[in-house]
DNA sequence: GGACATTGTTACTCAATGGTAACCGGCGAG
DNA sequence: CTCGCCGGTTACCATTGAGTAACAATGTCC
Protein backbone atom coordinates (compact mmCIF):
# COMPACT_ATOMS: atom_id res chain seq x y z
CA UNK A 1 0.00 0.00 0.00
CA UNK A 2 2.06 2.70 1.16
CA UNK A 3 5.32 2.96 -0.50
CA UNK A 4 8.41 3.37 1.61
CA UNK A 5 12.04 4.48 -0.01
CA UNK A 6 14.17 1.17 0.29
CA UNK A 7 16.06 2.23 2.99
CA UNK A 8 13.34 3.08 5.22
CA UNK A 9 11.23 -0.02 4.76
CA UNK A 10 14.53 -1.76 6.14
CA UNK A 11 14.65 -0.31 8.60
CA UNK A 12 10.86 -0.63 9.60
CA UNK A 13 11.17 -4.51 8.48
CA UNK A 14 14.16 -4.56 11.03
CA UNK A 15 12.03 -3.10 13.72
CA UNK A 16 9.18 -5.21 13.09
CA UNK A 17 10.76 -8.49 12.67
CA UNK A 18 12.91 -7.29 15.94
CA UNK A 19 9.19 -7.91 17.73
CA UNK A 20 7.71 -10.69 16.28
CA UNK A 21 10.87 -13.05 16.28
CA UNK A 22 11.13 -12.05 20.10
CA UNK A 23 7.97 -12.71 20.96
CA UNK A 24 7.53 -15.92 18.75
CA UNK A 25 10.94 -17.16 18.49
CA UNK A 26 12.91 -17.76 15.38
CA UNK A 27 10.80 -20.86 14.04
CA UNK A 28 7.72 -19.72 15.41
CA UNK A 29 7.86 -16.58 13.51
CA UNK A 30 6.89 -17.09 9.46
CA UNK A 31 8.10 -14.52 7.03
CA UNK A 32 4.47 -13.91 6.21
CA UNK A 33 4.14 -12.77 9.97
CA UNK A 34 6.80 -10.89 9.65
CA UNK A 35 5.91 -9.27 6.20
CA UNK A 36 2.07 -9.19 7.75
CA UNK A 37 3.50 -7.57 10.78
CA UNK A 38 5.09 -4.68 8.25
CA UNK A 39 1.96 -4.36 6.38
CA UNK A 40 3.74 -5.14 3.33
CA UNK A 41 3.55 -8.76 1.64
CA UNK A 42 6.24 -11.51 2.09
CA UNK A 43 8.58 -10.68 -1.21
CA UNK A 44 9.22 -7.67 -0.16
CA UNK A 45 11.37 -8.74 2.82
CA UNK A 46 13.48 -10.84 0.02
CA UNK A 47 13.85 -7.64 -1.56
CA UNK A 48 16.18 -6.80 1.33
CA UNK A 49 17.58 -9.45 2.78
CA UNK A 50 18.43 -12.77 0.94
CA UNK A 51 16.85 -15.14 3.77
CA UNK A 52 15.08 -15.81 6.80
CA UNK A 53 18.11 -16.62 8.13
CA UNK A 54 19.87 -13.30 6.99
CA UNK A 55 17.13 -10.91 8.11
CA UNK A 56 17.88 -12.86 11.37
CA UNK A 57 21.58 -12.68 11.52
CA UNK A 58 21.14 -8.71 10.97
CA UNK A 59 18.95 -8.54 14.22
CA UNK A 60 21.36 -10.60 16.22
CA UNK A 61 23.98 -8.48 15.37
CA UNK A 62 22.55 -4.97 15.38
CA UNK A 63 21.14 -5.65 18.81
CA UNK A 64 24.68 -7.09 20.01
CA UNK A 65 26.27 -3.77 19.29
CA UNK A 66 23.34 -1.84 20.56
CA UNK A 67 24.06 -3.46 23.73
CA UNK A 68 27.63 -3.72 23.56
CA UNK A 69 28.46 -0.33 22.38
CA UNK A 70 26.23 1.00 25.42
CA UNK A 71 28.51 -1.00 27.92
CA UNK A 72 31.45 0.39 26.59
CA UNK A 73 30.54 4.17 26.36
CA UNK A 74 28.67 3.97 29.96
CA UNK A 75 32.48 2.33 30.97
CA UNK A 76 34.68 4.57 29.44
CA UNK A 77 34.82 7.36 31.96
CA UNK A 78 35.28 5.58 34.64
CA UNK A 79 39.02 4.75 36.20
CA UNK A 80 38.11 2.24 39.18
CA UNK A 81 36.97 -1.12 38.87
CA UNK A 82 34.02 -0.46 41.43
CA UNK A 83 32.83 2.43 39.60
CA UNK A 84 33.62 0.18 36.13
CA UNK A 85 31.72 -2.48 37.81
CA UNK A 86 28.74 -0.36 38.52
CA UNK A 87 28.50 1.86 35.84
CA UNK A 88 28.63 -1.33 33.30
CA UNK A 89 25.79 -3.38 35.00
CA UNK A 90 23.29 -0.16 35.31
CA UNK A 91 24.36 0.12 31.24
CA UNK A 92 23.46 -3.82 30.79
CA UNK A 93 20.23 -3.35 33.04
CA UNK A 94 19.09 0.05 31.32
CA UNK A 95 19.79 -1.54 27.85
CA UNK A 96 17.39 -4.58 29.16
CA UNK A 97 14.52 -1.81 30.45
CA UNK A 98 14.42 0.35 27.03
CA UNK A 99 15.30 -2.74 24.42
CA UNK A 100 13.40 -5.33 25.80
CA UNK A 101 12.30 -6.84 22.61
CA UNK A 102 16.42 -6.94 21.94
CA UNK A 103 16.80 -8.85 25.36
CA UNK A 104 14.38 -11.28 24.37
CA UNK A 105 15.86 -11.75 21.00
CA UNK A 106 19.22 -12.51 22.15
CA UNK A 107 19.22 -14.18 25.56
CA UNK A 108 14.97 -15.32 25.36
CA UNK A 109 15.98 -19.03 24.28
CA UNK A 110 14.36 -18.40 20.59
CA UNK A 111 17.52 -18.46 18.96
CA UNK A 112 17.10 -22.26 17.67
CA UNK A 113 19.56 -24.32 18.10
CA UNK A 114 21.79 -22.96 15.09
CA UNK A 115 25.67 -22.84 15.05
CA UNK A 116 25.91 -19.71 13.07
CA UNK A 117 23.57 -17.95 15.29
CA UNK A 118 24.53 -19.85 18.46
CA UNK A 119 28.34 -18.50 17.70
CA UNK A 120 26.91 -14.77 16.98
CA UNK A 121 24.98 -14.57 20.92
CA UNK A 122 28.41 -16.70 22.19
CA UNK A 123 30.11 -13.27 20.91
CA UNK A 124 28.80 -11.09 22.30
CA UNK A 125 28.70 -12.48 25.89
CA UNK A 126 31.98 -13.12 25.33
CA UNK A 127 32.82 -9.53 24.65
CA UNK A 128 31.22 -8.91 27.76
CA UNK A 129 33.20 -11.01 29.57
CA UNK A 130 36.49 -9.74 28.13
CA UNK A 131 35.71 -6.52 29.25
CA UNK A 132 34.96 -8.15 32.76
CA UNK A 133 38.19 -10.12 32.78
CA UNK A 134 40.18 -7.57 33.97
CA UNK A 135 38.34 -6.29 37.07
CA UNK A 136 39.29 -9.69 38.50
CA UNK A 137 42.65 -9.40 40.03
CA UNK A 138 42.88 -12.65 41.95
CA UNK A 139 45.83 -15.41 40.98
CA UNK A 140 44.05 -17.81 39.14
CA UNK A 141 44.77 -19.02 35.78
CA UNK A 142 43.71 -17.14 32.45
CA UNK A 143 41.29 -19.94 32.25
CA UNK A 144 39.65 -19.42 35.25
CA UNK A 145 39.46 -16.16 35.19
CA UNK A 146 37.27 -16.13 32.03
CA UNK A 147 34.85 -18.44 33.35
CA UNK A 148 34.31 -16.21 36.65
CA UNK A 149 34.46 -13.39 33.91
CA UNK A 150 31.12 -15.34 31.99
CA UNK A 151 29.89 -16.26 35.88
CA UNK A 152 29.45 -12.31 36.20
CA UNK A 153 27.44 -11.64 32.80
CA UNK A 154 25.46 -14.52 34.06
CA UNK A 155 24.57 -12.79 36.70
CA UNK A 156 22.90 -10.17 34.74
CA UNK A 157 21.53 -12.07 32.24
CA UNK A 158 19.82 -14.39 35.36
CA UNK A 159 18.74 -11.62 36.87
CA UNK A 160 17.60 -10.07 34.04
CA UNK A 161 15.35 -12.95 32.40
CA UNK A 162 13.45 -13.02 35.69
CA UNK A 163 12.42 -9.29 35.66
CA UNK A 164 11.43 -9.77 31.50
CA UNK A 165 9.37 -12.59 32.59
CA UNK A 166 7.35 -11.01 35.32
CA UNK A 167 6.67 -8.80 32.39
CA UNK A 168 6.32 -5.28 35.00
CA UNK A 169 8.39 -2.44 34.75
CA UNK A 170 11.43 -2.32 37.24
CA UNK A 171 14.02 0.23 38.01
CA UNK A 172 16.99 -0.50 36.15
CA UNK A 173 19.26 1.54 38.62
CA UNK A 174 18.04 0.20 41.63
CA UNK A 175 18.89 -3.36 40.16
CA UNK A 176 21.81 -2.51 39.23
CA UNK A 177 22.95 -0.69 42.31
CA UNK A 178 22.18 -4.38 44.34
CA UNK A 179 23.80 -6.84 41.47
CA UNK A 180 27.24 -4.57 41.51
CA UNK A 181 27.16 -4.23 45.18
CA UNK A 182 26.73 -8.28 45.42
CA UNK A 183 29.13 -8.89 42.11
CA UNK A 184 31.90 -5.83 43.76
CA UNK A 185 32.17 -7.60 46.96
CA UNK A 186 32.47 -11.19 45.43
CA UNK A 187 35.41 -9.62 42.80
CA UNK A 188 37.48 -8.19 45.99
CA UNK A 189 37.43 -11.55 48.09
CA UNK A 190 39.42 -13.48 45.01
CA UNK B 1 15.40 -55.16 14.09
CA UNK B 2 16.09 -56.15 17.57
CA UNK B 3 13.04 -55.68 19.80
CA UNK B 4 13.04 -54.38 23.58
CA UNK B 5 9.93 -54.78 26.28
CA UNK B 6 7.83 -51.71 25.98
CA UNK B 7 9.83 -49.96 29.17
CA UNK B 8 13.25 -50.13 28.08
CA UNK B 9 12.77 -49.07 24.63
CA UNK B 10 10.84 -45.55 25.99
CA UNK B 11 14.50 -45.46 28.19
CA UNK B 12 16.38 -46.08 25.36
CA UNK B 13 14.60 -43.35 23.35
CA UNK B 14 14.35 -41.06 26.03
CA UNK B 15 18.65 -41.47 26.45
CA UNK B 16 18.97 -40.83 22.53
CA UNK B 17 16.65 -38.40 21.86
CA UNK B 18 18.49 -35.99 24.96
CA UNK B 19 21.41 -36.34 23.33
CA UNK B 20 19.81 -35.61 19.71
CA UNK B 21 17.61 -32.83 20.87
CA UNK B 22 20.46 -31.02 22.71
CA UNK B 23 22.87 -31.22 19.84
CA UNK B 24 20.13 -29.97 17.40
CA UNK B 25 17.85 -28.19 19.03
CA UNK B 26 13.61 -29.15 19.07
CA UNK B 27 13.28 -27.42 15.55
CA UNK B 28 16.64 -28.80 14.23
CA UNK B 29 15.83 -32.45 14.89
CA UNK B 30 13.01 -34.15 13.14
CA UNK B 31 11.36 -37.00 14.98
CA UNK B 32 13.07 -39.55 11.70
CA UNK B 33 16.60 -38.25 13.08
CA UNK B 34 15.55 -39.58 16.36
CA UNK B 35 13.77 -42.71 14.88
CA UNK B 36 17.34 -43.51 13.20
CA UNK B 37 19.47 -42.95 16.06
CA UNK B 38 17.67 -44.96 18.08
CA UNK B 39 17.88 -47.90 15.91
CA UNK B 40 13.90 -47.99 14.69
CA UNK B 41 11.58 -46.37 13.31
CA UNK B 42 8.96 -43.17 13.59
CA UNK B 43 5.65 -45.27 14.70
CA UNK B 44 7.43 -46.45 17.57
CA UNK B 45 8.27 -42.98 19.18
CA UNK B 46 4.47 -42.82 18.66
CA UNK B 47 3.67 -45.70 20.67
CA UNK B 48 5.89 -44.28 23.54
CA UNK B 49 4.64 -40.50 23.52
CA UNK B 50 1.59 -38.28 21.54
CA UNK B 51 3.58 -36.14 19.86
CA UNK B 52 7.15 -34.42 19.41
CA UNK B 53 6.45 -31.59 21.66
CA UNK B 54 5.12 -34.62 24.56
CA UNK B 55 8.56 -36.48 24.17
CA UNK B 56 10.65 -32.79 24.51
CA UNK B 57 8.36 -32.25 27.66
CA UNK B 58 9.12 -35.24 29.26
CA UNK B 59 12.99 -34.56 28.71
CA UNK B 60 12.77 -31.09 29.81
CA UNK B 61 11.25 -32.56 33.37
CA UNK B 62 12.97 -35.45 33.86
CA UNK B 63 16.37 -33.52 32.99
CA UNK B 64 14.92 -30.47 35.42
CA UNK B 65 14.43 -33.23 38.29
CA UNK B 66 17.87 -34.77 37.96
CA UNK B 67 19.38 -31.19 38.51
CA UNK B 68 16.83 -30.41 41.13
CA UNK B 69 17.24 -33.45 42.81
CA UNK B 70 21.03 -33.55 43.12
CA UNK B 71 21.66 -29.83 44.48
CA UNK B 72 18.37 -30.49 47.15
CA UNK B 73 20.04 -33.75 48.19
CA UNK B 74 24.03 -32.13 48.27
CA UNK B 75 22.59 -29.25 50.38
CA UNK B 76 20.56 -31.27 52.68
CA UNK B 77 23.32 -31.79 55.69
CA UNK B 78 24.72 -28.40 55.14
CA UNK B 79 23.91 -25.99 57.85
CA UNK B 80 25.08 -22.74 57.93
CA UNK B 81 24.94 -20.79 54.77
CA UNK B 82 28.34 -20.77 53.21
CA UNK B 83 28.63 -24.66 53.09
CA UNK B 84 25.04 -24.42 51.16
CA UNK B 85 26.31 -22.62 49.11
CA UNK B 86 29.59 -23.95 48.12
CA UNK B 87 27.80 -27.29 48.27
CA UNK B 88 24.80 -26.50 45.77
CA UNK B 89 27.45 -25.12 43.21
CA UNK B 90 29.52 -27.76 43.68
CA UNK B 91 26.36 -29.58 42.73
CA UNK B 92 24.97 -27.91 39.67
CA UNK B 93 28.65 -27.92 37.89
CA UNK B 94 29.21 -31.40 38.73
CA UNK B 95 25.72 -32.23 37.14
CA UNK B 96 26.56 -29.83 34.00
CA UNK B 97 30.05 -32.00 34.00
CA UNK B 98 28.34 -35.38 34.06
CA UNK B 99 25.11 -34.77 32.68
CA UNK B 100 26.15 -32.72 29.64
CA UNK B 101 23.68 -33.30 27.28
CA UNK B 102 20.85 -32.60 29.96
CA UNK B 103 22.50 -29.01 30.45
CA UNK B 104 22.65 -28.26 27.09
CA UNK B 105 18.98 -29.39 26.56
CA UNK B 106 17.86 -26.74 29.11
CA UNK B 107 19.93 -23.94 28.89
CA UNK B 108 21.79 -24.16 25.38
CA UNK B 109 19.10 -22.09 23.76
CA UNK B 110 17.48 -24.69 21.78
CA UNK B 111 14.53 -25.23 23.46
CA UNK B 112 12.42 -22.39 21.30
CA UNK B 113 10.37 -19.95 21.98
CA UNK B 114 7.38 -22.53 23.40
CA UNK B 115 5.74 -20.78 26.07
CA UNK B 116 5.22 -24.36 27.63
CA UNK B 117 8.93 -25.17 27.16
CA UNK B 118 9.87 -21.96 28.40
CA UNK B 119 7.56 -22.29 31.48
CA UNK B 120 8.99 -25.71 32.36
CA UNK B 121 12.98 -24.71 31.86
CA UNK B 122 11.96 -21.43 34.27
CA UNK B 123 10.25 -23.56 36.65
CA UNK B 124 13.80 -25.15 37.10
CA UNK B 125 15.68 -21.79 37.48
CA UNK B 126 13.01 -20.26 39.77
CA UNK B 127 13.22 -23.57 42.09
CA UNK B 128 16.75 -23.37 41.85
CA UNK B 129 16.27 -19.60 43.21
CA UNK B 130 13.95 -20.22 45.62
CA UNK B 131 16.40 -22.45 47.27
CA UNK B 132 18.88 -19.44 46.82
CA UNK B 133 17.14 -16.62 48.07
CA UNK B 134 16.78 -17.29 51.76
CA UNK B 135 20.74 -17.06 51.55
CA UNK B 136 20.41 -13.24 50.89
CA UNK B 137 19.96 -11.85 54.38
CA UNK B 138 20.07 -8.06 53.20
CA UNK B 139 17.37 -5.61 54.20
CA UNK B 140 15.89 -5.57 51.04
CA UNK B 141 12.32 -5.97 49.23
CA UNK B 142 11.20 -9.78 48.49
CA UNK B 143 11.16 -9.24 45.13
CA UNK B 144 14.57 -7.83 45.31
CA UNK B 145 16.16 -10.78 47.16
CA UNK B 146 14.24 -12.97 44.03
CA UNK B 147 15.80 -11.05 41.66
CA UNK B 148 19.95 -11.92 43.59
CA UNK B 149 18.65 -15.31 43.56
CA UNK B 150 17.90 -15.51 39.71
CA UNK B 151 21.74 -13.46 39.52
CA UNK B 152 23.03 -15.90 41.45
CA UNK B 153 21.68 -19.04 39.41
CA UNK B 154 22.69 -17.28 36.53
CA UNK B 155 26.13 -17.14 37.88
CA UNK B 156 26.13 -20.97 37.39
CA UNK B 157 24.40 -20.94 34.13
CA UNK B 158 26.83 -18.17 32.85
CA UNK B 159 29.65 -20.12 33.47
CA UNK B 160 28.56 -23.32 33.19
CA UNK B 161 27.83 -22.14 29.14
CA UNK B 162 30.67 -21.28 28.70
CA UNK B 163 32.50 -24.40 30.05
CA UNK B 164 30.39 -26.95 27.65
CA UNK B 165 31.32 -24.33 24.91
CA UNK B 166 34.69 -24.78 25.22
CA UNK B 167 33.97 -28.69 24.58
CA UNK B 168 37.17 -29.35 26.87
CA UNK B 169 36.71 -31.10 30.53
CA UNK B 170 36.68 -29.35 33.50
CA UNK B 171 37.38 -30.02 37.07
CA UNK B 172 33.53 -29.11 38.36
CA UNK B 173 34.75 -29.10 42.28
CA UNK B 174 37.45 -26.42 41.55
CA UNK B 175 35.20 -24.36 39.63
CA UNK B 176 32.81 -24.52 42.33
CA UNK B 177 35.26 -23.50 44.83
CA UNK B 178 35.55 -20.05 42.21
CA UNK B 179 32.62 -19.53 41.98
CA UNK B 180 30.99 -19.77 45.02
CA UNK B 181 33.78 -18.14 46.85
CA UNK B 182 32.97 -15.21 44.62
CA UNK B 183 28.92 -15.69 45.06
CA UNK B 184 29.52 -16.07 48.85
CA UNK B 185 32.12 -12.93 49.41
CA UNK B 186 28.95 -11.13 47.59
CA UNK B 187 26.12 -12.33 49.40
CA UNK B 188 28.17 -11.59 52.92
CA UNK B 189 28.39 -8.30 51.04
CA UNK B 190 24.60 -7.34 51.31
C1' DG C 1 2.93 12.80 -21.50
C1' DG C 2 5.43 8.81 -22.20
C1' DA C 3 9.61 5.86 -20.83
C1' DC C 4 12.30 3.95 -16.97
C1' DA C 5 13.08 2.68 -12.52
C1' DT C 6 11.43 1.50 -8.10
C1' DT C 7 8.19 -0.52 -5.07
C1' DG C 8 4.90 -3.79 -4.30
C1' DT C 9 1.39 -7.87 -5.23
C1' DT C 10 -0.61 -12.33 -6.73
C1' DA C 11 -0.05 -16.84 -7.20
C1' DC C 12 2.65 -20.45 -7.32
C1' DT C 13 6.50 -24.41 -6.45
C1' DC C 14 8.70 -27.51 -3.66
C1' DA C 15 10.80 -29.74 0.24
C1' DA C 16 10.49 -31.05 4.94
C1' DT C 17 8.27 -33.25 8.40
C1' DG C 18 4.67 -34.38 12.04
C1' DG C 19 1.55 -37.78 12.32
C1' DT C 20 -1.20 -42.11 10.90
C1' DA C 21 -3.42 -46.40 8.77
C1' DA C 22 -2.57 -50.71 7.53
C1' DC C 23 0.16 -54.55 7.57
C1' DC C 24 4.13 -58.12 9.30
C1' DG C 25 6.41 -61.67 12.18
C1' DG C 26 7.84 -64.10 16.08
C1' DC C 27 6.96 -66.04 20.56
C1' DG C 28 4.38 -67.88 24.47
C1' DA C 29 -0.02 -70.01 26.15
C1' DG C 30 -3.57 -73.31 25.77
C1' DC D 1 -0.39 -76.35 16.04
C1' DT D 2 -2.53 -72.09 16.03
C1' DC D 3 -4.24 -68.05 18.02
C1' DG D 4 -3.46 -63.69 19.53
C1' DC D 5 -0.58 -60.30 21.59
C1' DC D 6 3.33 -57.18 21.16
C1' DG D 7 6.90 -54.80 19.07
C1' DG D 8 7.94 -53.28 14.68
C1' DT D 9 7.72 -51.73 9.54
C1' DT D 10 6.18 -49.73 5.04
C1' DA D 11 3.97 -46.41 2.78
C1' DC D 12 1.32 -42.82 2.90
C1' DC D 13 -1.34 -38.07 4.02
C1' DA D 14 -1.58 -33.22 5.03
C1' DT D 15 0.20 -29.06 6.35
C1' DT D 16 3.31 -25.58 6.77
C1' DG D 17 6.35 -22.38 5.24
C1' DA D 18 10.64 -20.75 2.63
C1' DG D 19 11.58 -18.89 -1.56
C1' DT D 20 10.41 -17.25 -6.58
C1' DA D 21 8.57 -15.82 -11.23
C1' DA D 22 5.66 -12.95 -13.39
C1' DC D 23 2.96 -9.01 -13.24
C1' DA D 24 0.91 -4.34 -11.49
C1' DA D 25 1.09 0.29 -9.84
C1' DT D 26 3.39 4.58 -8.64
C1' DG D 27 5.95 7.95 -9.39
C1' DT D 28 9.69 11.11 -11.62
C1' DC D 29 12.62 12.97 -15.05
C1' DC D 30 13.16 14.82 -19.56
Amino acid sequence: MSRLPATARREQILDVALDVFASSGFHGASMNDIAEAAGVTKPVLYQHFDSKRDLYKALLDEVGHRLLDSIAKATAEATDGKSQTHLGFRAYFRWVAVDNAGFRLLFGSGTSNDDEFTVSVAKITASAAEATAPLIAADISESSRHTLAHALVGMAEGASRRLVELGDDFDPDQIADEVSTLAWAGLRAL
